[in-house]
DNA sequence: GCTTGATTTGACCAGTTGGTCAAAGCGAGG
DNA sequence: CCTCGCTTTGACCAACTGGTCAAATCAAGC
């Protein structure tokens, strides 16, 4: 007779079932799917459950609410976004770490598309849901690099540039084949694979431009 | 006695009066301001109504559909945003036209985000809107530009990279600065205008990259 | 100040939205 | 094979969506 309370409202731990594993895994990949297509407001339950075969009230026994499901995906994405950053070795060269840098970075545009969309409707539509961990989280890592670069300029290991924009230039170049894949494709009349081609160019921009 | 049929269905020409002239105006003024900031499907007619301070069923004596003020904003732009590349002289200096083309492709981004933003949210959600116009005009001009830049590098003015991803870090670049706003503020705490620092930056990038 | 067409609007509509709820189905341990 | 808590669902709801319509208001030329 007892119904039992939601699974999110639960207070015991997290310990899950194989089904609710299964099933939280399967909303997460559905959500990945259709909000990064269709951004946060234009993304519905109705397609979501669709893609997670699921009813949409057993969508709600997972997960409290649509922004549930939304925040749960970009808190997650943003750690594995940012490893490749806090990998940069202060120890390691230069120049070969900064490579290492871009190349990891342009393997998560080819390998993860829809999170780097995800991502950048968020920050577009200027990511209220995640203001606080750019702020926090991501500032405080990026000062912390940018130091690091500083120190490598300073000692004239690779040419004096703006540090905090050599991030930037990163995350832009790198980005830019997973979010405007629609226009890389159609301007390389495609067919063919655009990111071997991507690598090279980067690698000899990068090069360039840290040569001391 | 007798309804006038909606302006835009109007057998006769383009005759616009001083009140259809101003409020067409306003009507995409305010749907640049929700289109950028919500993309197409977040976007509602409400709250264009309310931007323009016009009544619902008044936008849509103006405008047939929510998609066709949405069209008109897209058509309109993407003219704007191709300029600077149409006005790259294949008899000028090639260094100085692609560093011109970059100065003035980052003007656009600091004085129009809005635009920057429209078009980002319409390609990253597969361009359906304007995928013609993307595999038309816009590959048709690189195509032709990418041609001038392989006679620039065969002739040995500029280093040789690949032409095509060579115009797509400028766009990568320079949009990056409009479209990612949100976190180029938090992460160079604000309170300084970024673009003055993005110009030197680039500046140099493209130098080093392009000296033969 | 009257007429005629341009402009504006309140009321309305059918479909969709995020979300709720009570009841029904299910499966593993006893 | 039976219980009991985990899982699933059909029916439902209020708010909102894009869009329509007939009637009301306005404004400029006569």
């Amino acid at each position: 007779m007892k119904a039992a309370p939601p699974l999110w409202n639960r207070p015991s731990g997290p310990k899950r079932t194989r089904i609710q594993t299964r099933n939280r895994q399967a909303i997460l990949e559905a959500g990945l799917d259709v909000f990064s297509a269709q951004g946060f407001r234009g993304a519905t339950l109705d397609e979501i459950a669709a893609a997670a075969r699921l009813s949409k009230p057993n969508l709600l026994y997972y997960f409290p609410s649509k922004e549930a499901i939304h925040t749960a995906l970009l808190t997650q994405l943003l750690d594995t976004w940012l490893d490749p950053l806090r990998e940069l070795d202060p120890e390691g060269d230069p120049v070969e770490e900064l490579l290492t840098y871009v190349r990891r970075k342009l393997e998560l545009s080819r390998d993860y598309p829809r999170e780097s969309r995800l991502f950048a409707n968020e920050i577009l539509q200027g990511a209220p849901r995640i203001s606080d961990a750019i702020e926090g989280d991501l500032h405080r890592l990026v000062a912390e690099k940018a130091h690091v670069l500083q120190r490598w300029m300073d000692t004239g290991r690779i040419a004096r540039v703006h540090p905090v924009h050599l991030i930037f230039s990163i995350w832009a170049l790198t980005q830019h084949y997973a979010d405007f894949d629609m226009q890389v494709s159609a301007v390389l009349g495609d067919g063919e694979d655009p990111y071997p081609e991507a690598g090279v160019y980067l690698d000899t921009l990068f090069r360039k431009l840290l040569a001391p």
